[in-house]
Formats: structure tokens, C-alpha cells, sequence
DNA sequence: CTTAGATTTCAGAAAAGACAGAAATAACGG
DNA sequence: CCGTTATTTCTGTCTTTTCTGAAATCTAAG
């Protein structure tokens, strides 16, 4: 698939973006491709646009997969997998804020939970120390349920919250 | 400094988290002692506290005051710097979240608001390829005025909104 | 069952990033 | 100024991550 410029650079710049993000510069890039592209790609199609091992390609399309970004659908008569992203800016964002969710901040509370129990037994730490650990905890849970709410509610009811804005605010005076 | 067995144990996860989080290990595992550290400490002393060496302890601490999340002070008749770590745990989450705009998002949008003007010009590129980046463009931009206009909010209302939960909705019926 | 195309796995090369230790710089007291 | 101590910068090494190309596996058709 032949890039025009403007594609062409939203893929190097979706590229340069990838380690700040936290996935690979691969990973970023078939992102941008499949995210612009009309129509679905096979992976053969991928490697050759974007100049990349095709084994490459399937280890990314894979990752894509695991956040949940990338779907894969077929062409009657056709044995090959074409790749096409999730068009839907809105679930594209709620994707990557549950993957990131799950990855960042899950497993931490999961440590500090048993952190929290086991301080109990331990008598060297300060109380102070075990106070700060229980406290994080805590916003770190209240964060997290707030945060699964929010991501229930339906979305046109989200988007007239947002839009909204600060006038939100009027509601708890 | 001696590390008691629960503060052993957070240092190192949080070490361990720090590649998903986008920091250096060091980073991750200086944040956790000063967050934890009851007192201010000197950079020699988080040297040896973490068996680490002196310089990367600097650059390390570098980055930290670079997401403003680690300030100095001194002691009288002492000319070294003692490094706290803020320690309200929600102030910690909002610059967290400041340098993460900042970074991940903010170049994106720039480029964006570049190649969206640049499409007009280009006529290779298709319509609808067109339409998709001026479509994350508007998202992207709407998000992020509306995280600038929630931060600004003052913090009681914001927790107040927090605890309420689902209840919100009910403003927008 | 065989074959050809499609995909995945794997081992090692290449690139990027983190770190230690040495050298350089800066800040201060005398 | 000079020496001392704190801090930063720099350079090379080591580690980790990413990527490639080859081999292995899988799949469906004939």
C-alpha cells in the first residue's frame, strides 16, 4: 500500500512517539497504518509499507490484539488474515486507558494490599511509613472504583458531562 | 539509611514496575524511598540506601524534579541538599498525570493541528483519510480542554464529584 | 496424503537505554 | 586564592529491548 505524505508522517511520527507511549516503535507504527487506512491490510501488505521484518509484523499485530485495538476479518475465497483497527477514536482511548489500567496501576495495588497486611506483623517500620503505604492504598482503590463507574455509564451521558465542563461543579454545592 | 522489610519490599516493586510506568528503574526506586523516607535524605545516603551509584543518583533525582515530584532543602551548617519527595498522595497522581499530557499527548495534538492544515494541500490523500485525523484531532483537543478545566477545579469539589460517582449523571438527564 | 501458502516461533544481531566510575565543575570556608 | 567537599557531566560497559531471517508449524485445497 502506497503511503501519501501526509500518512507517511503521521506514521513516522506515531514511530517516534512509541517509547513514550510504552510499546515499540512496530507496534506504534502498524497502529497509525491500520488506524488511517480504508481498508483492511493483510500482513504482507503491512511489512512491505512500512519497510519491516514480516515476522515483526505478527508479534506487533498480536500485541495490538492483547490491548484490544486491532481486529482481523477475511475476503471470501482469500486464506490470508486482513488486519483492520477500531475506527472509533472514543474506544480507542477507552481501550488503551483499560490497558493501562490493568498493566499500571492493578498489579501496584495488589502489592500494596498485602504490603498493608503484612506491616501489621512488622514492627521495625515507623507508623508513619505504614500510615503513607495505607493512605496510597486507599486513594489508589477509591481511584480505581471511581474509575470503573465511570467507565459504565454510557457514553452520550459522558459526553454531555465533559461538555459540561466546569458547571459540573454546581451539582455538590 | 536501613530499610525495614516493608520498605525493602516496596522499593523493589516499585523498581520493578518502573519500565510499564516509563521511568528508569532508579527513578522508580528513589520516588519510593523519598516518598517513604520520614525525613529528607542526601543523595549519598540514597546511594547507598539503594546500592547505587552516586552519579546516577543525580540525574536520576534530575528527572524526579523534572516531573516535580522531588524538591530540596537544607540544614543549617550543611551544605548538601536533602531531597523530599512531595507526599500528598493526590498531588503526587496530578503531576503524574501533568508530565504524561505533557508528553504523550500534547506533541500529538501539535502534529496533528500541522498535518490536518498540510492535508488541505495534498491531494493524494484521501478524503476519508482526512476526515480520520481531523477526527482524533477534534477528540484529542476536546479531552484535553476538558482535563485543563478539571484540574483547575478546586480539590474538595473535585472529591466531592469523585464520591458521588454514577450519582452525576443525574445532572444531565 | 501431499503440497503450497500463510502464520508463528525462535535464536541471534542490532539498537537503545541504563548504569558505574572517572573526570570536570561548582560552591564554600578559610 | 587554595583546598575541600558536593554535585554534575561524560564515556564506556553492561543490560534490556527490538527486530530480522530462517526454520517450524499450521491450514486448507487438491
Amino acid at each position: 500500500m502506497k503511503l501519501t505524505p501526509t500518512m507517511h508522517r503521521c506514521v513516522l511520527h506515531w514511530g517516534e512517539m512509541a517509547s513514550r507511549w510504552g510499546v515499540s516503535r512496530s507496534v506504534a507504527q502498524i497502529h497509525a497504518l491500520l488506524f488511517m487506512a480504508p481498508s483492511p491490510l493483510t500482513a504482507d501488505e503491512i511489512a512491505a509499507t512500512l519497510n519491516i521484518a514480516r515476522s515483526n509484523v505478527s508479534v506487533s499485530i498480536k500485541e495490538l490484539q492483547a490491548w484490544d485495538l486491532v481486529g482481523v476479518t477475511h475476503q471470501l475465497g482469500d486464506r490470508r488474515d486482513y488486519f483492520q483497527a477500531r475506527k472509533d477514536i472514543w474506544e480507542v482511548l477507552t481501550m488503551i486507558m483499560d490497558g493501562r489500567k490493568k498493566r499500571e496501576i492493578d498489579p501496584t495495588v495488589q502489592m500494596l494490599r498485602e504490603c498493608s497486611a503484612d506491616a501489621k506483623k512488622d514492627h521495625d517500620t515507623p507508623e508513619q511509613v505504614k500510615q503513607r503505604i495505607s493512605d496510597m492504598l486507599e486513594f489508589l482503590e477509591e481511584v480505581s472504583g471511581w474509575y470503573d463507574q465511570i467507565r459504565a455509564m454510557p457514553r452520550p451521558t459522558l459526553l454531555k458531562l465533559m461538555r459540561m465542563g466546569t458547571k459540573v461543579a454546581k451539582v455538590v454545592t
